[in-house]
RNA sequence: GCUCCCUUCGUCUAGCGGUUAGGACGCGGCCCUCUCAAGGCUGAAACACGAGUUCGAUUCUCGUAGGGAGCGCCA
């Protein structure tokens, strides 16, 4: 049997955290089986479903590479066939019509609470055989009284539902529009679905479907029901807890496969591996292996995560997705080094690309920002002569490179009876506008000659002024 | 309320009857070092509780407590 697994959001918001870890789940099961994996987009609810909603679950699937062998299809085009599967129910006696109004359903409803009891259609239009007379009906699935089901689900196990705890579905609403339960039991049986993986929201759905499944006279497929990802405060993730929509994730400079490494690792693991490449993931996921209890995400072990993906990869790799993190940081790139050069000097400092650009502005920004803190400490008097002497030697350099500029610098230091570290603070400061960057020769290097003795001047003359102490 | 699910360091997890309960993130310390990182070493940190079963329970069973999901003409 080929395995054929499906990803089936509904596209009422953007493609959440929660839905990429359910989707890479049902990527990887099929991947891992040689099998097909299917987009369907679940588009029975019209008044909530938008356009603007597919296009980022198309988007975001697309940022991850999670590709789809079919699809996407849509189940507001499927209308016929929904409507010849619930004739079929409707003839053979596994669905009926029924005239209770919603109003009356809620009332009902509304004292079965009461009493205590689990509210539930009490199967009263069962019986009817003639139309109530004004009134649209809705047809329901005919869900067994006695016997129990079972559903041996890929991740949870056994799990036994009392079929009379179970109440009859609507599967087809008065407008004529079919339900979710129904539209995707007609789905997944057309679409030959062999492996339903999906959040165990639905777990408690699962044995109504399987009934109608089997009534529609499909093979009923494997289930394998994912646990929750929760907030980092262990509530439901939502908004405050920070990105929650993908694309977000690409914008704040993360790379898809560390996002993927940091979901997968989420319900899963295999021995003390942390780091998946793609290919390992495929080979290595195991859907008996995923844990039932909820997990929580963890902003910072993602982002270390992608910071072992930035040190790993090539630098000329990174630069389309760096360019408009430079940009977004309001930078020019052509007013810097070449990009690669950027990432190089900067993939083991940086968590994302996002923060990557934003500590190398003042490779893009001239004059740069000045630390007035920094600027204070290291640009003393003191330092005037050596700063100057530095200034002389790079401007008779005639090669800029790495390599020289560390000779000089070191050379500098020496002849001016101080340690390398004693100048190297100052220069640092003169040339960045701060304490932090890159080795200084990579720095200076990576600055080039022209903004290196603008820099280094200004600061000979700010030291040597006199208005510094 | 009813049905179903879940419970190992703060977090993600390994464990599948006998372990000094392992790893990772984060946190602390040390080393390296021109800053910041990276890297190396290292420290603190967990089996929710109570009964069983067993020679022996983190592991199996049942309760309790605490979390979660479902109970719509939403998906």
């Amino acid at each position: 049997m080929t395995v054929k697994t499906r990803f089936a959001p509904s596209p009422t918001g953007f493609l959440h955290i929660g839905g990429v870890r359910t989707a890479l789940f049902s990527w990887l099961y099929a991947r891992h089986h040689g099998g097909q994996f299917v987009l369907r987009i679940e588009d029975t609810d019209r008044e909530r479903s938008t356009q603007a909603a597919v296009d980022a679950i198309v988007e975001g699937l697309a940022w991850l590479q999670l590709d789809y062998d079919e699809g996407p299809y849509y189940q507001s085009q499927r209308s016929d066939r929904y409507a010849e599967q619930a004739e079929r129910l409707l003839k053979s006696g596994a669905a009926y019509h029924c005239y209770c109004t919603r109003e009356e359903l809620d009332s009902r409803r509304a004292e079965q609470t009461a009493r205590g009891e689990n509210p539930r259609y009490d199967g009263r239009c069962r019986q009817r055989t003639a139309p109530v007379p004004g009134v649209q009906p809705v047809l329901r699935f005919r869900t067994p009284d006695t016997g129990v089901t079972i559903v041996d689900d890929l991740v949870r196990g056994r799990v036994e539902f009392q079929n009379a705890e179970l109440d009859d579905l609507i599967l087809v609403r008065s407008d004529g529009t079919p339900t979710f339960h129904f539209g995707v039991v007609v789905d997944d049986g057309d679409m030959g679905i062999t492996h339903v993986i999906r959040g165990d929201d639905h777990l408690n759905n699962t044995p109504r479907q399987m009934h109608m499944i089997a009534a529609l006279g499909y093979p009923v497929p494997a289930y394998g029901h994912l646990p929750m990802i929760l907030g980092s405060d262990g509530a439901k993730l939502s908004k405050r807890h920070g990105a929650v929509n993908v694309l977000e994730y690409r914008e704040e400079g993360f790379l898809p496969d560390a996002l993927l490494n940091y979901l997968v690792r989420l319900g899963w693991a295999h021995g003390d591996q942390e780091v998946f490449s793609r290919e390992e993931m495929i080979r290595l996921f195991d859907i008996g292996a995923v844990n039932a209890s909820a997990s929580r995400f963890d902003t910072e072990k993602l982002k270390w995560l992608n910071q072992q993906y930035l040190k790993g990869s090539v630098p000329e790799s990174l630069v389309a997705d760096f360019l408009p993190q430079v940009r977004r940081a309001g930078l020019d790139p052509d007013s810097g080094p070449s990009p690669a050069a950027v990432i190089e000097a900067y993939r083991e400092r940086a968590t994302t690309l996002k923060d990557l650009a934003e500590s190398a502005a003042y490779l893009y920004v001239d004059p740069p920002t000045m630390d007035e803190a920094a600027v204070a400490r290291h640009l003393k008097s003191a330092i005037h002569a050596p700063l100057s002497l530095l200034a002389t030697r790079l401007a008779a350099l005639d090669n800029w490179s790495r390599e020289s500029l560390h000779a000089a610098v070191a050379s500098t230091a020496t002849d001016s009876g101080m340690g390398f570290g004693k100048l190297g603070q100052p220069v640092r400061v003169a040339v960045t506008g701060g304490t932090v960057s890159p080795p200084i020769d990579v720095t200076l290097e990576l600055l080039g000659r022209d903004k290196v003795l603008r820099r280094l001047a200004t600061a000979v003359s700010l030291t040597g002024s006199g208005t510094v102490a």
